[in-house]
RNA sequence: CGGGGAGUGGCUCAAUGGUAGAGCGCUCGCUUGGGGUGCGAGAGGUUCCGGGUUCAAUUCCCGGCUCCCCGACCA
C-alpha cells in the first residue's frame, strides 16, 4: 500500500480526552477514531490489525474443531427471562424497543441464543460434541468506559460455546480450548498469563482469564512461585490459624467516645491503637435477608467471596435505612457487640439470622468496634466473650502479606489486562433453557457446555499497551498492520523511486506486506510517522545509499542505524524475515 | 448513582459584555531534502443546543445535551 493513497490521519498530539497510552497511540497513528464514550471507528491501518488477530483466533478455533457461525445482535427479551438473566444482567444491559414493542437488547455476549439454537436441532448424543464460534459486535453499557478500546462499549469479540453429553468430555474440551487460548496468545506475541477468575454474571462451575500484563492494567493478579494464579477478585488466602485465646489476657469491656469520628483510619489514629485491631462490621442484604460480615480492620472485604460463603444469587451492600434500623446509630459506629439481641427484639425487624466473620477477625484479642451507637466504640472487645459469629470464611480480597493458598508462601501481586476468558458453564444455561439430548439408553439428559470468549479489538489495545515507546507503537510482527515500513527518500530524478518500487515488489513477493511512504515529505516526517505507526521492520531507499547497490533495513525496536542490505542479495534476505513471521496455516 | 471539570476552525489551546485569535494541520508558491525545514499567500468558526438578563451575549444567569476526571469498600 503506498501512503500517499492510503487513509491514516496521523496526529502530532493526541486529542485531550485520551487517557491510556494504548489509546493515545492508536488515536495517534491514525488506528482509530472515537465517535462517542466507549464507541469507535477502526480506520483502515487499526482495522487491518483487528482482522489479522481475528483470522489468528479463527484459525486456532479451527485447529480445535471450532465451526464457525454468525449470531444476532439483537435478542429477544423472552430468551433472556427463560435463564433470569433479563433480570440479573443490570443496566450494562442494552435493551431496545421495537415499533411493536417487543423488547429485545443488544447482545452483551450470546449464551440464550445459541442454547436456543442447539436445543431446537440436537436430538441425539450422537451430535455431540459441538463447539461453536462467532466474531461479532457486543455492546455492554459500561459505567465508565475509558482506556479507548480496551474498555468500551462497543466491541469486537470471538464467543465460543460448547456442548457436551458428559462432564469428562467438557472437562475434555475445555483443556482443549485452554490449548487454544495459549496459542493465540502465543502468536499475537505479548506476555501473558493465565489465572483462575470469578465468573461473574456468566456463571458456572470455573473458569480462568487470559491476562497481558501490563503495569497499566485493570486487573490485579495474586500469584506464587508454586504456580497458584489467581485474579484478586478470586484469589484465595492461605488461612489463618491462632492458638485457643488466653483468656487471661482479656482487658473489661470499654465503651469510650468517639464524636464524629467512624472511620477505621481515624479511630486508630485518634485512640493510637493500630488498625488491625480494628473488627469492621458490613451489612449486606442476601437475596433480601440482612447478613453482617465481620472483617480486620486493615483487611478489605471481597463481595464475591462473601456471595460464595454465603451462597446467595444477590448481594448488596444495605441502603443507609437497612443499616441504621439494624444498628440504630449512624453509619460507621455499628458494631458485633449485642447486635443480634437489640436488633431481634425490634418488633416487626427481620430476624438477623447471619453474622460470617473472616478468619482473620478470630485473631482479634482486645479488639475495638463500633458501640452501635453513636458517636462511641467499644475497646477491649473479645470474640466468645463478647460476640460470636456463626460462621467464619475466607472472605477478604488478597493483598500483599496474604499468603499462598496451596504452599503458604506469599503471594505476588501483578497487573494484567484481561483479553480472554474461558467458563466451564455446566448446566447453568441448558437445565434454564431445557436444552436436552438423548442418551445411549433413550434417556433425556440435559447437555453439558462451556463458553469461551475473547476480546479481537481488547487484544488490539492490550499489545500496544505492552509494546511501545517514546515514539510510538512497536508491532508483533504476526499481528502488524504490514510488516514493512518502506520509506523512499527521493530527489529530482526517478532513480530511488525506481529502487522503491522494485524493492515494494519483491517484499510482496517473499509473502509480506509493506507500507510505502511515497509521499513527497521531508524524511525527517517520513521517520517519526513510520515510528509511531510501529512496523517491525524498516527499509529506507536513498541516493546515498543507492549508490553503493545497497539500501538500509532496521528493526523498528533497535535503536542503531541498523544494516546494509545489497540490493542484489535483497530477495535472499526477505526470504529468511518471512520465515520468522510466524504464519501457521490451518 | 454521587461529586467535580470542560464544550471556541481538523488537533492543542488563547481572548473578549460590542458577532473571534495563535501554534500545529490543510491548500498554493518558493525553499529545503537523513529525524516533524524556512518564508510568503490562502481556505476554514451560527464560539454545543434552548431560554433568560441586556441596546448588545461566545462571554453573565437558568435548563438541556455531550465529553472528561474522581469516587462509589465508609462502617
Amino acid at each position: 500500500m503506498k501512503l500517499s493513497q492510503y487513509f491514516v490521519p496521523t496526529l502530532r498530539e493526541a486529542p485531550q480526552d485520551a487517557d491510556a497510552v494504548s489509546a493515545k497511540l492508536m488515536l495517534r497513528a491514525g488506528l482509530i477514531r472515537k465517535l462517542g464514550s466507549g464507541t469507535y471507528e477502526w480506520l483502515p491501518l487499526g482495522f487491518r490489525v483487528l482482522k489479522k488477530v481475528e483470522q489468528i483466533v479463527r484459525e486456532e478455533m479451527n485447529r480445535v474443531g471450532g465451526q464457525e457461525v454468525w449470531l444476532p445482535v439483537i435478542q429477544p427479551k423472552e430468551l433472556w427471562c427463560e435463564t433470569g438473566r433479563w433480570g440479573v444482567y443490570g443496566k450494562e444491559l442494552l435493551r431496545i424497543t421495537d415499533r411493536k414493542d417487543a423488547e429485545y437488547c443488544f447482545a452483551p455476549t450470546a449464551e440464550e441464543v445459541i442454547t436456543n439454537m442447539v436445543r431446537r436441532d440436537v436430538r441425539s448424543y450422537r451430535q455431540l460434541p459441538l463447539l461453536l464460534y462467532q466474531f461479532g459486535l457486543k455492546f455492554r453499557d459500561e459505567i465508565r468506559p475509558r482506556f479507548g478500546v480496551m474498555r468500551a462499549r462497543e466491541f469486537y469479540m470471538k464467543d465460543a460455546y460448547s456442548f457436551h453429553a458428559t462432564e469428562a468430555d467438557a472437562n475434555l474440551w475445555y483443556k482443549k480450548l485452554y490449548g487454544a487460548y495459549d496459542n493465540i496468545c502465543r502468536r499475537c506475541g505479548f506476555k501473558y498469563a493465565v489465572v483462575e477468575a470469578e465468573a461473574g454474571p456468566i456463571g458456572g462451575n470455573f473458569s480462568h482469564e487470559f491476562m497481558v500484563l501490563a503495569e497499566t492494567g485493570e486487573n490485579e493478579i495474586a500469584s506464587c512461585v508454586c504456580g497458584y494464579s489467581a485474579n484478586v477478585e478470586k484469589a484465595e488466602v492461605a488461612k489463618d490459624e491462632f492458638p485457643p485465646a488466653d483468656q487471661s489476657q482479656f482487658e473489661p469491656l470499654k465503651e469510650i467516645p468517639t464524636p464524629g469520628i467512624y472511620t477505621v483510619e481515624d479511630v486508630a489514629k485518634s485512640l493510637n491503637l493500630p488498625e488491625n485491631r480494628f473488627i469492621k462490621t458490613l451489612f449486606y442484604t442476601a437475596d433480601g435477608e440482612p447478613v453482617l460480615a465481620l472483617m480486620r480492620g486493615d483487611h478489605q472485604l471481597n463481595e464475591n467471596k462473601l456471595r460464595r460463603a454465603l451462597g446467595c444469587a444477590n448481594l448488596e451492600k444495605a441502603s443507609e435505612e437497612v443499616y441504621t434500623a439494624i444498628a440504630s446509630c449512624n453509619v460507621g459506629f455499628a458494631g458485633p457487640v449485642g447486635l443480634r439481641e437489640k436488633f431481634q427484639s425490634k418488633p416487626g425487624a427481620k430476624p438477623l439470622k447471619t453474622v460470617v466473620a473472616d478468619h482473620a477477625v478470630a485473631g482479634i484479642i482486645n479488639g475495638v468496634t463500633g458501640a452501635n451507637k453513636t458517636d462511641a466504640h467499644l475497646i477491649n472487645v473479645n470474640i466468645g466473650r463478647d460476640y460470636a459469629p456463626n460462621a467464619f470464611a475466607d472472605l477478604r480480597a488478597a493483598a500483599k502479606g496474604d499468603n499462598c493458598p496451596v504452599c503458604k508462601k506469599p503471594l505476588e501481586f501483578s497487573r494484567g489486562i484481561e483479553v480472554g476468558h474461558t467458563f466451564k458453564l455446566g448446566t447453568k444455561y441448558s437445565a434454564a433453557m431445557k436444552a436436552e439430548f438423548l442418551d445411549e439408553e433413550q434417556k433425556a439428559q440435559t447437555m453439558i457446555m462451556g463458553c469461551y470468549g475473547i476480546g479481537v479489538s481488547r487484544i488490539v489495545a492490550a499489545v500496544i499497551e505492552q509494546n511501545n515507546d517514546a515514539n510510538g507503537i512497536l508491532w508483533p510482527a504476526p499481528i502488524a498492520p504490514f510488516e514493512f515500513s518502506l520509506i523512499s527518500i527521493e530527489g529530482e530524478d526517478s532513480t530511488v523511486h525506481d529502487a522503491a518500487s522494485k524493492i515494494y515488489r519483491q517484499i510482496q513477493a517473499a509473502g509480506m506486506e509493506a507500507l510505502w511512504d511515497d509521499r513527497n515529505e521531508r524524511p525527517g516526517v517520513k521517520f517519526k510517522d513510520a515510528d509511531l505507526m510501529g512496523m517491525p521492520y524498516r527499509v529506507v531507499v536513498s541516493a546515498k545509499t543507492l549508490a553503493d547497490g545497497e539500501c538500509e533495513f532496521k528493526l523498528r525496536a533497535d535503536k542503531g542505524r541498523g544494516e546494509r542490505w545489497k540490493l542484489a542479495e535483497i530477495q535472499e534476505k526477505l526470504a529468511r524475515k518471512s520465515q520468522l513471521v510466524a504464519r501457521t496455516e490451518t
